[in-house]
DNA sequence: CTACTATTTCGCGGTTTTGCGAAATAGTCA
DNA sequence: TGACTATTTCGCAAAACCGCGAAATAGTAG
């Protein structure tokens, strides 16, 4: 007998995967697997407003997905969930067509 | 020298995130993950309307996270991207708190 | 062909994102 | 204190998404 997941837990992930289904959100996190980033790293690398930058970050952040931390004037901004970028690195795998099929995710 | 990947691959991941950030797709999904089901038995499942449901359905396929095979007058869904059951079991363990900076997803 | 079943497509209001500039906030330095 | 920098919040208009019922499509059985 197989049981469901709550409702609660299906809003809590959707919530994570509403807050990637954004290129520019994407290309943040890219940026975030690379190492920490002040905001005015990432306002240059997805070429936005600095209030859209911010906005999206916030809502990366409400998800759990990234961490803040402000030093000085600047805040910085790390990757908190880091199963994140090797379950894009499989979603491309598929894309180009390997055998995902017989590949293990998160062991 | 890092590489950043194409504007081409983030749209392709975004569409997968954007379909998976819905709870009612999440519970089909998770429906699939124990294997294949018809339209019918997922309109039980998130008791919404067929017409509702069916819109689900092509989100999900459209970002080819599931494929459908049509026999007799059903059609009837599979999973098609196995890494997504274990990447929300490292969400629900993030989520619960657990050391998931030291756990690796997807080899 | 007709009746029936399973599913998809369409079109419509209502809600939610998005991106931006302007204004607000906070930390630093003189 | 006042000037300056980094970042967030606010309010708006445009776009996208959501759920539903009605209509369309396809397959089956008689």
């Amino acid at each position: 007998m197989k049981t469901l997941v709550s409702r609660r837990t299906l809003d809590a992930r959707a919530l994570v995967f509403k807050a990637l289904s954004h290129p520019d959100r994407l290309r943040m996190v890219e940026e975030l697997a690379d190492g920490e980033r002040c905001v005015c790293e990432l306002v240059k690398a997805v070429e936005s407003a600095w209030s859209t930058v911010s906005r999206h970050l916030s809502v990366l952040k409400e998800a759990g997905i990234v961490a803040d931390q402000k030093r000085g004037l600047q805040v910085f901004y790390r990757l908190a969930l880091p199963c994140v970028p090797s379950f894009m690195a499989c979603l491309d795998a598929a894309r180009r067509g390997e055998a995902v099929e017989v590949r293990r995710c998160c062991g």
